[in-house]
DNA sequence: TATGAATGAGGCTTCATTCAT
DNA sequence: CATGAATGAAGCCTCATTCAT
């Protein structure tokens, strides 16, 4: 109960910050979204500053399960990196709010917000999928000479890329995961 | 004269909406930091959401030639392909400010700032790249059933997240655009 | 113990208000010091007008005893003169809190605070001086036509500046009380 | 005229500050009384404590001409003090809000209010008259062993209670500034 | 062109206080 | 007696913007 107001202010503070940006939402906009007044925000964050870390906390915290699953699941590796893939985009439309919060918070522009560590951030989250690597180059399905960052890189940017396409509208096609797994595995150019 | 003024106040305002994000920066940090009054910025942009769309545009004016420089370039696909992932991580790092204000003004969490089309900024200044690809499939050096879509995913994302790591201050090889390009048209499989 | 809790507050109100002023000085910030919790202070005090007036009773309740010893205990009048303001400095240097707190209550600028009658607290609490005045006349110790208003306007004036001084840390000599004494019975001038 | 506004502010800041004290006042009671909006009275004194410090400093301004007068002014010492004491109380009856601001500012509660360093407030307020002194001991009018110290608190110190006790409404006789000097150089005890 | 001065509206935060438990 | 949670009102201050000069 005494939660349940928390957690309101949290999905109307989430809401507008991903869409208004952090500086352009006020305090009085996310009370009148969630039903609660002023005080009651501030005595659950401290300030505006807290809520938008929080808010952030509660997104970012989704991600780690994501990630352990294709590395640590069952299946061959490209069964669980087409999986990966899928999730990945799944999780964004399921939760706009949070790919977009997300989003502008680990943009470089990020320090006109509270103060959170973008490098440790990437390490902390996406850092396990360096795992699959070692075991992609074990099992011969990656090259031996891969670079970690390099490969981690061209896995995430083009599915950020399409996230970020998908929540503007364009429409993604149901095979999309295997091709751009495929594309991931082989590259653009004839085999 | 003139022309200096304007000038220096869309440099402040490019480095503070870059920095503290657009509902965080106030005309009067942009007016301080360039020097000039209130009313003389708003002679020259009108209000603030004029100054911030021409902070904008001024950057994105940057990116066709830098495309059009290797879809119409001398060298041989792969060269060119080199030349624009180096050209365009240097010019991030040239323009720290520009890429920020690019990155946060093409997100997703957009709305927050004035109105600017997503989509059409997508195609109208990257979509030259797609005479690259068939280009590159008449050559051979692409695959016949490359996407397009997908294939520049593939080559943009992966640069977007090193610029973005390469402005938080992480270091890229000296051999990086070739890394890039080689697992861009080869994968991370063994061939 | 429930006393100690109310006078734990009392302690903690005295010092805030006694430092900031009372229209400076938050709930919050007594109960804070005091190390309980608001609806305490007020099953207790009421309200904050309440809590401040409760502050300088307690203060104003030690002055009495302080002006009848000198009024009605042992000694010459001289040496109870001089015990007097021994005694008024003493008093004010072991309470630095109470002493601030009744100077800016009993200061013109009382408005601020919970009503409080600043002529009756002057009748009522030095008043007794008064009778050593009558004292002193009838034995030839203080001149016949002394006016009683000005005889403790210049005892107490001077003592309230000598107070005043030691609060903000000016240091007095240790026969200070003997030349009060003596320049407020024989003046400035020479014999 | 531009100045003007200025000094609306500032007497409607210093009466609402000497009735209601500091932190009792509030910005929205000031900008009403003086007939402007927030935003000026900011433009004028850049926040509250701006304003505050401000309004001390305009009643402070007044002391030292009353003081050099007495000091360097003519007629006899005994004529100049009687001066000097009609003088202290008629400026204060006159300007009452600066009585009472002065003197909460003066009170060691002061802490609650921006800093001013009482110390060199009064050394350099009511220093000079300490030549007075000087002069005083060589025309043999005051005793040659007076401590400068003491001598000035024995002054100022019933002038203080008595334009307190004026300010709250006591009538101050006609012969008052004699019968206080007379009191200062010859104290109650008979000659 | 440029400015000093001003404004209505709203920013974030805290106030003194209360009520159900 | 004491608490966690809540509230309406108000706190100080700054916002984007304008206008006479």
């Amino acid at each position: 109960m005494a939660d349940d107001v928390r957690q309101r202010i949290l999905d109307a503070a989430t809401h507008l910050f991903a869409h208004r940006g952090y500086g352009s939402t006020s305090v009085r906009e996310v009370v009148q979204a969630a039903g609660v007044t002023k005080p009651t925000l501030y005595y659950w964050f401290g300030n505006k500053e807290g809520l938008y870390r929080d808010c952030l906390e509660a997104k970012f915290a989704r991600i780690p399960p994501l990630v352990s699953d294709v590395v640590d699941g069952p299946g061959t590796l490209r069964e669980r990196l087409v999986r990966f893939v899928h999730a990945y985009i799944q999780a964004g439309l399921d939760d706009i709010d949070g790919v977009r919060l997300a989003m502008t918070a680990t943009s470089p522009s990020f320090e006109e917000r509270p103060e959170i560590d973008l490098m440790s951030f990437h390490t902390e989250y996406f850092g396990p999928l360096g795992r699959l690597l070692d075991e992609g180059i074990r099992a011969d399905v990656f090259r031996r000479d891969t670079d970690p960052e390099f490969a981690i890189s061209a896995l995430l940017g083009p599915l950020s890329l399409h996230l970020r396409g998908a929540l503007i509208g364009m429409a993604l096609p149901p095979d999309f995961a295997e091709k751009t797994v495929d594309l991931y595995l082989h590259g653009v150019a004839p085999r």
